[in-house]
DNA sequence: TTCAAATTGTCAAACGTTTATCAATTTTTG
DNA sequence: CAAAAATTGATAAACGTTTGACAATTTGAA
């Protein structure tokens, strides 16, 4: 790889001429510029950027800390996240915490190592208060970590009511909630909340299942099956799409028909889910304004940590509607 | 961040015998190793990345190129690939080509500019030369990128056979196969060609219907309608799973019974889909596998350069046979 | 032509770490 | 107790870049 004062030699300047190129300041005139700009070109000059992050420069490495991206949703909006982080000319440190609290501490350390310009953190582990101790600034999806680090989600107390009074309008007065573990900081609370909202004002019962995210695929199904042979709801909402679809499967197995017999809206809203699962109604999250919400705050940290923020910042969901919760024609 | 002449004062020794201490060389007593370590405990001390990987140390970063981790099954790769890297201590720079040329080569600048250790990519671009110019170790995953960049893949042409005989065995005598467009590497031409073979075997025809990757899947259901309408066949082998999802759906909005009257095979057998459409029947490809070779063979090539590897890694397939297939007792 | 402004160069320090060299000190061993 | 061995320290150079200070040169304008 080509360095600085290759690129000086090959055009006859200084380093500092070159750098002064590069970093546009001082005084220049064009023809240097030029001589400078081909010389950087036909030995295709890259700036180590090792080099001037250790120097001082921002290494413009950004840290993504998310559970997973095989996770349909994750894997959404951590490639949208990449893609505009990309396009501001920033690099994605990807770190799959698993949620697990010693991965993610172990991440934490080593993005600040490695210099990271600002880290964007969407785990659902507890009492990580590590955080605070963290130089960089952090932008948090869904989950509290500390006063002085804003959370970005959608408002998922709206899409519990959202999913739940599609599910009462068309009819269902047994709906079953299937959400992931109560855990203290899980966003998922606030789904429930809305949902037994929902059905107080509607004076109709609320039944909430849950099934902690851990869990295995084929577990859900026996505790669904389970649940929806004894409870036998007319319908159910899941906190996730992947749990609304292993009812899905498991309802056809018991040969009950969907609509007609049970209703059922999923959440998230996936471009996954959208393409290939059309008829499941869902609660849609808009990944694309989370993720330009998420940077925008980021980079304005970035520019000056002093910067105050707000606590939360909420954005609102839409609704998804398919043949999972009305009849369409057959 | 405390700095490795902070651990030194702290510890009351030079900061020579810190570097000793964590670099392990020279010859140190046992009570000042623990001088030392208890230091850098109480200071939180974690050396700087970047100050190492400038000095000469590697960055331990690795480049992953890969189309997007929204799909599914690159979602899994770069997750186990990144799970198990992480284990090795090495960090994971992520980096969505989006299948488009100008994407990959900034990334691949900006990999070398950023001193990694080694790359992996997986993106299906035709005609990019620069890699031979990439001085930092590269493994390739399915796709053919210059001469001493090895190949891992799965043997796609028994993946193509295996499917197509599992349809012929089952009954099937017009089978179609929906592959993503046909272009000069792309890994889905052996799969074509041993569906091919396996059906001139038989003497049975081919048909072969080209969905380019890019196609959204709404175009992909107005083509599926078409052919299944038309050629009418008993069988469709869909080069990936997400395609044959579709298929299956079109199929039973037009009343096709599956497998009675229209049998279906996909290919990945992503965790995801073994779990949610467990009923898909499907070639298996083996991440994780793909995954520690890849992964052993960028180590091999990070200690030694010059090591001499195969052009070629084939690892086996399976096969997950659902009731796309088979009929199961009702 | 002359002086000011603009341009370019030289030099050096800094970022935090590693590592070599050589010297100084301490510990061990016979 | 002396000599050998082990341990530790002081110093400096190196990685590639940035940036400030200041000097030297060129250019342009009056």
């Amino acid at each position: 790889m080509a360095k600085l004062a290759d690129v000086a030699k090959l055009a006859g300047v200084s380093v500092t001429t070159v750098s002064r190129v590069i970093n546009n300041y001082g005084s220049l005139s064009e023809k240097t510029k030029t001589k400078v700009f081909a010389a950087m070109h036909t030995l295709n000059y890259q700036p180590n950027s090792v080099a001037r992050s250790l120097q001082g420069k921002s290494s413009r490495l950004i840290g993504l800390i998310f559970p997973g991206v095989s996770n349909p949703f994750f894997g959404e909006l951590v490639q949208t996240l990449e893609n505009k982080l990309s396009a501001l000319d920033y690099r994605v440190i990807l770190c799959n915490s698993v949620n697990n609290a010693d991965t993610e501490r172990a991440y934490l350390r080593m993005l600040q190592a490695n210099q990271v310009a600002g880290i964007i953190t969407g785990t659902h582990n507890l009492t990580i208060r590590e955080y605070e101790h963290v130089d960089a600034p952090i932008i948090s999806f869904d989950r509290h970590l500390g006063d002085n680090i804003p959370i970005v989600s959608s408002d998922n107390y709206a899409g519990g009511k959202l999913a739940t009074e599609l599910l009462i309008k068309t009819g269902a007065t047994c709906i079953v909630m299937i959400s992931g573990a109560n855990r203290p900081n899980s966003p998922t609370n606030l789904r429930v909340k809305g949902y037994e909202d929902s059905l107080q004002q509607a004076d109709l019962p609320t039944h909430v299942l849950e099934l902690p995210f851990s869990m295995s695929p084929t577990l859900k199904r026996v505790e669904i099956r389970q649940h929806l042979t004894t409870l036998k709801p007319d319908a159910v909402f899941c906190s996730d799409d992947l749990t609304a679809i292993l009812v899905g499967d498991v309802a056809q197995e018991l040969g009950l028909k969907i609509p007609e017999q049970l209703k059922l809206v999923g959440y998230d809203g996936t471009r996954l889910i959208q393409d290939y699962q059309p008829q499941l109604s869902t609660v849609v999250q808009p990944i694309g304004d989370l993720a330009d919400l998420m940077i925008q705050l980021l980079r304005q940290r970035i520019k000056d940590n002093k910067v105050q923020l707000q606590a939360q910042y909420t954005l609102p969901v839409s609704l998804h509607t398919g043949a999972s919760v009305l009849a369409t024609k057959a």
